[in-house]
DNA sequence: TATGAATGAGGATTCATTCAT
DNA sequence: CATGAATGAATCCTCATTCAT
């Protein structure tokens, strides 16, 4: 596992994201200048151009590679052939768990998806797409199996994808809520939204 | 003499308020130039400078309107001694109505909140807080009442929003399902996920 | 001596005359704009215009209106047919004490010449020569009694006048010397100045 | 091989310094705008702010230099243990020359004080202030030797430098006087004032 | 790779002035 | 006379980017 050779080189482009992905997540995007993030880095602005050709393509690179390492680690994970319910509620910790480890990359991913340019928003919406299919696919073989009940299993997955990311929003270290217990909470929720339950009272069709 | 009091001709104000809310909601504030405003409403820039003292008031003039309205709005809705599940019903199909219609409010609400000078910040998280203190309300009501199975009302009151909320992102006018579908199927989330149900696999080690 | 009838009425005119004068004296006619006159007299900036049709004709207004009044103050003064010995004690307490009780307007006349357009400046500096003729005559008037000797009269006066005036730069109430004071300080450099003493060691070479 | 060290190529803030300064002196420093400052220098207005960091920052740096200038020069020119009156027509003849040959920097020194922000105006009176005590120590050392008679060297000091230093604004090369010729007039109106003569008809009272 | 200086465009804001009311 | 809203131009300064060194 040692370091391919040729590797040993000048990190410089890796400091770059750093402080550009805390700078963005801080100010957003169109908020933060190449003479900012050159600044943090302790370098001239134009030695940024050496790494990347533009601020949209540090941007995109943010982005993309986010969302390729999140669905690596989900990957790693995942257990294949394992019961829907079992996966729910391993994607359900999973998600949270990963969301509150890198809230920065997470913030920029929501936020920022308008500042890039077509190209690279379909590039980004593909992934987050491929990402949405893996919950999809646990809710439709829980419903196949009669283990949930989900009608829309597309905008299921969207509803919950969003109430558990937003937990990053108001989560803060050191809050009277372990990660733990709040996972937990969360389960519960995403589970029984999904589970058979009561009708709710106004229940239209 | 039919003119309502108050409305001395030039609404260049609301026209202002209209274009940078639209503009906003594309673009970002931090991506939208008082130019584009002006041109936008057909007037030169220095002209917004007679509504709006600057840039960063006219987004918390946006901000803060936008949440008085939704209060407002639901003070308008509730019914006083409602019993919990009505009015979780009530609520949850209200926020999902006002929201879907407001969508660029929405939007900027939630993604400008980082643009704003604290004192701004402060303003507009207050009145977020204390619309959340009405679904907070509902929780603990019914928790009582034996109605609903909540073990934090806080977090569930911000799950719950962040996911109701979350529609606004994806849905569009026009889709395969209508809004009053739409509720339906996250009226149907919402109950359950507040309602004992089946305990999650996991528990709650 | 009763006021004319008709000349009653409003004084904003005369209330913007005050407050230009002392903002352009602290900041800087170029530094000071209509609003900020504005501002002072407490009024919207449009108004101005009604008395005075370019920020430029309120800077004339000012200057040519102090210089008119300091030559109509030495006429009321000046004593017809006085030795050119008691004139120069005269002129210098006068333009000292005139001087030190209108430190505003002397000063704005001696800065902003430059900001006069050609057509003002012209009128202004006629006026000041018509003043520094004042001077000049009294010391050709001594030099020709014999009472002092005086080599370039013209360059004298400026050189006098310049050094009197130049009380204003640093004199401040409440200082440690008294008006009369310093009036006797400065008589006492003009007289001699002109007064024919111990030729300086370097002499005329 | 024989460029001086530190001449490294780029000599525009050098070519701001000289453009501002003479721009400054013409209009005055509120009344200059850094474009026309940029366009004097044949750059857009953008590459300023790489040597600059804001307008103020130009307008110090033209007076403390100023000042700093004057005070070495007189210090290349003083002669230690010189006797008073000696001492006097030096720094007189020292003055004018000084002062005719950089009348611009003479200009806006006394002209743009005003428009220095506080930390920036006491630097640049603490060099002033450092250049009027050479003056007062003459006239002090003088006084004690009996060669001179001075009430209040400070306020001498501030009657002589503001007569000496006015003769910039009248004199222009080619007039009816040389300046060794102007020189000789002054230095007579120096050396008069502050020695013991006649006194002046009003006396002290 | 990195620097420092430059460009050309554009940022928010202010300006003197005008004018209908 | 005064207001309030508007104009059109200008303000200082910052931007992303380029490029010779």
């Amino acid at each position: 596992m040692a370091r391919p050779a040729g590797t040993k080189g000048s990190d410089t482009a890796e400091r770059v994201r750093r402080a550009a992905l805390s700078l963005f997540a801080r100010h957003g995007y169109a908020a933060v200048s190449m003479r900012q993030i050159a600044a943090e880095v302790g370098v001239q602005p134009g030695a940024l151009y050496n790494h990347f050709p533009t601020k949209q393509d540090l941007l995109k690179d943010l982005l993309v590679n986010h969302m390729r390492a999140l669905i690596a680690a989900w990957q790693a994970q995942a257990v294949a052939g394992e019961a829907p319910d079992a996966a729910l509620e391993r994607f359900t910790r999973f998600h949270i768990r990963y969301h509150l480890e890198r809230t920065e990359e997470v913030f920029i991913s929501y936020m920022e998806l308008r500042n890039l340019e077509p190209e690279n928003f379909d590039a980004v919406e593909r992934l987050r797409r491929a990402y949405e299919d893996v919950l999809t696919a646990i809710l439709e073989a829980g419903a196949a199996a009669g283990l949930f009940e989900v009608r829309q299993p597309r905008v299921t997955t969207r509803a919950l994808i969003a109430m558990l990311t937003g937990v990053g929003t108001w989560y803060r270290p050191g809050g009277p809520l372990s990660k733990a217990e709040i996972e937990d909470i969360y389960l519960t929720l995403v589970t029984r939204s999904v589970t058979a339950g009561p009708t709710p009272p106004g229940g239209t069709d």
